[in-house]
RNA sequence: GGCCAGGUAGCUCAGUUGGUAGAGCAGCGGAUUGAAAAUCCGCGUGUCGAUGGUUCGAUUCCGUCCCUGGCCA
């Protein structure tokens, strides 16, 4: 109990970082000083069955380290921010009644911002509705889903671009489901932090260009450990389709692309670097504009001991 | 060594009948509310191989040189 009377709040720890920023490593680093369990937090690697691709860690480390939320649905299902933030709170809850701390690491910025800041009380995903649209959308395009849009809810269509497919279909569907517009839902978002004393840190390389190196050097680490035969493995296991999201994964997206003789074999390499790079591009621009993180050069060779320092104090001393 | 074709953005190339140049890819910046490794928005970053000449003005025309590829010796 603090002075005013209110419980203390648990410790838990966000850790945040690009594509090959070495999160991994860092939280088997900390896994191993402190009493915490690992709290996946990556849209790719809820799937089963997609290992090399997402950078999943091997059977020995997970056996060592078990990773939460990892392993949820198949490929050919879905996931959410959602239901990742339901997820989340609900096994950092079970890891703290066992006197453990959550150890949150991963690159979907979406979903740590959906954990830290909650959700608006929205419709979920129609999975018949959305077909419906993107077939309306083969048709009509979608500027003119844009310009429906903007009669049903004006506020979300002058926010959104008349090419911005996902969003635009997003909107729609909750126009069509509720009948009332997005700005409806949020204007009576409540702030929805989650019970846990939360330290953001956020790994940022100091030097992009050796970010893109490590970048190269881990895809052809996947490509030398057998990316192209996993995806020939999924498209035999699973019924998949390339819009599903788990084809549409950053690697698994261009292996595609070339089975399907999209692309020349020779091309495979660049267009993978070349996807992974602007992926973490997209991440540092969300970490940049993340408010309350501690930010940690991942190239200094004393990051590892500045986690560790920063976690010690947050872990020990509320 | 001779002949031919090229040397323009990080890469692949277009182009300027002489007025200092533009596409794709790459890159960079931004947005981000139930598919987010998604989906979008914005931005050319350049000794036009080098050096002389002609010209008011040369990346463009002419000479020489350098480099690359091909063919012939």
């Amino acid at each position: 109990m603090t002075a005013d009377g209110k419980a203390v709040l648990p410790p838990a720890i966000l850790l945040m970082g690009p594509t090959a920023s070495g999160k991994t490593a860092a939280a088997m680093d900390l896994a191993t000083r402190f009493p915490v369990e690992i709290v996946s937090v990556d849209s790719a690697q809820v799937f089963r069955d997609m290992d090399i691709g997402t950078a999943k860690p091997d059977r020995e480390t997970l056996a060592r380290f078990p990773h939460h939320l990892i392993d949820l649905v198949t490929p050919e299902e879905t996931y959410s921010a959602a239901r990742f933030r339901e997820d989340a709170l609900r096994v950092m809850g079970e890891i703290a009644a066992r006197g453990k701390v959550p150890l949150l690491v991963g690159g979907t910025m979406l979903y740590f911002k959906a954990l830290r800041s909650g959700l608006a009380d929205l419709p979920q995903a129609d999975a018949e509705l959305r077909a419906a649209i993107a077939a309306e959308a083969r048709e009509r395009g979608w500027p003119a889903l844009h310009a429906e849009l903007a009669r049903g809810d004006p506020e979300s269509a002058a926010r959104l671009a008349p090419t911005d497919s996902q969003r635009i279909q997003r909107a729609l569907e909750v126009l069509r489901l509720t009948g009332q517009p997005l700005g409806a839902f949020f204007a009576r978002q409540a702030s929805a932090p989650p019970p846990f004393r939360t330290l953001g840190l956020a790994l940022i390389p100091g030097d992009r260009a050796v970010l893109h190196e490590r970048i190269a050097q881990r895809f052809d680490a996947m490509l030398a450990a057998g990316l192209v035969g996993e995806v020939e493995m999924l498209r035999r296991r699973y019924a998949l389709d390339a819009e599903m999201p788990s084809m549409r994964c950053v690697g698994y997206r261009q292996v595609w692309e070339m089975l399907e003789g999209r692309t020349a074999p020779g091309e495979l390499r660049d267009r993978g670097v070349f996807a992974t790079r602007q992926f973490a591009k997209r991440q540092l621009t969300w970490l940049r504009s993340t408010r309350d993180i501690e930010i940690i050069d991942c190239l200094d060779v004393r990051a590892q001991e500045k986690i560790a320092e920063l976690v010690r104090r947050h872990v020990i001393a509320p």
